[in-house]
DNA sequence: GATAAAACCCTCAGTACTGAGATATTGTTC
DNA sequence: GAACAATATCTCAGTACTGAGGGTTTTATC
């Protein structure tokens, strides 16, 4: 495996069941201990699910990034490279390393762009789209089982709250942002 | 920053709104896409949240595996390294070079462990535990209003839903453990 | 009490990226 | 239409780790 449940080692604790925590948190108001709470418990449910799917991903001899390129390209078509960097978040840096490194094994190609000559799209090659449709068919059956925990109609209210609460975070500024000191 | 939103990339796209996706989710039984969906909205809401975490503990110079550190011996005081590691999820080299640089720079000390000698504590220094208090002070109103999107009502059902689906998760073998092929 | 197995920490080579800067092309303003 | 800003990709030095292997100490079994 590449890369570890490190990934998500960001705040997983503050749960002042014991220790110096437990007298620190009788201070705190309610919603920002309901806050805290729901960021340690959101961070340990990702790491869990993400183990299952990092697991099955490195099976095939993917890293989480090059399965995130080939599984856009699967489900939308050939993409312009920005395209893909916005939807899979990664660096301008990281999404040339990914898609060189998914041309040499012949699973994806770069084609040109004739109205930005600027660009490129990214698209699978019939390698490619047969080699992903068979990882995440078995990826899909590996997700859902990662979730089983929940019943569908569980999952529907997870997915309403998770929604809003993604939604809204991304449309904060971030701390540091504009800001002058 | 240190590490980006890419920490991320994984199954983050599969939203079958246009292109092959739409047609393939037809396919697909309701449990599995509701199972999909939820795999989706809990890794974008936690790189959302993540996005304002990072961007507050890079500000005070820190990376997050570092911050991860001093959190929890904030929180839980002295601990063995081996805890540490266990409590924040990084590989054995890790836990060691972490605690190396917060030593280099101060905020924590090694303390040797007389009932077994192997192992040591890590302990915040007085220098280390100011430091501490006032980023995780900060750190909390970053939080608070990261998750905002949710009011305490919402806050306690989501909790509750993440907790179920993140221990199940865990309580799972993941894909390719235990097997002979 | 000798032997083996396990646990803790450290070392270090390897890695999947990041992000600042370079290059090429496009849009915009005067 | 020239100058300048903005955008898309690529380059490459740097990084925060990972994970296999090794030394030391402890525990379990005979």
């Amino acid at each position: 495996m590449t890369r570890s449940l490190s990934d998500t080692n960001c705040c997983l604790v503050s749960q002042p069941d014991a220790g110096p925590g437990a007298r620190r948190a009788a201070e705190r108001s309610e919603p920002q201990a309901l806050a805290l709470k729901l960021w340690t418990v959101l961070a340990r449910a990702y790491a869990s699910v993400l183990a299952h799917s990092q697991a099955d991903i490195a099976r095939h001899g993917l890293t989480p990034g090059e399965f995130a390129v080939l599984e856009v390209l699967y489900h939308k078509g050939p993409l312009l490279l920005r395209d893909i960097q916005r939807k899979i978040l990664v660096s301008s840096g990281g999404i040339t390393f990914l898609v060189d490194s998914l041309e040499k094994r012949g699973l994806v190609e770069r084609r040109e762009c004739k109205e930005d000559r600027r660009a490129r799209y990214a698209a699978l090659t019939p390698e490619g789209e047969r080699f992903i449709a068979g990882v995440f068919e078995e990826h899909a059956t590996a997700i859902e089982r990662a979730v089983s925990g929940l019943d569908v109609d569980d999952r529907r209210v997870a997915i309403d709250l998770l929604k809003r609460l993604g939604h809204h975070a991304a449309s904060l500024p971030r701390p540091g942002e504009g800001e002058t000191g």
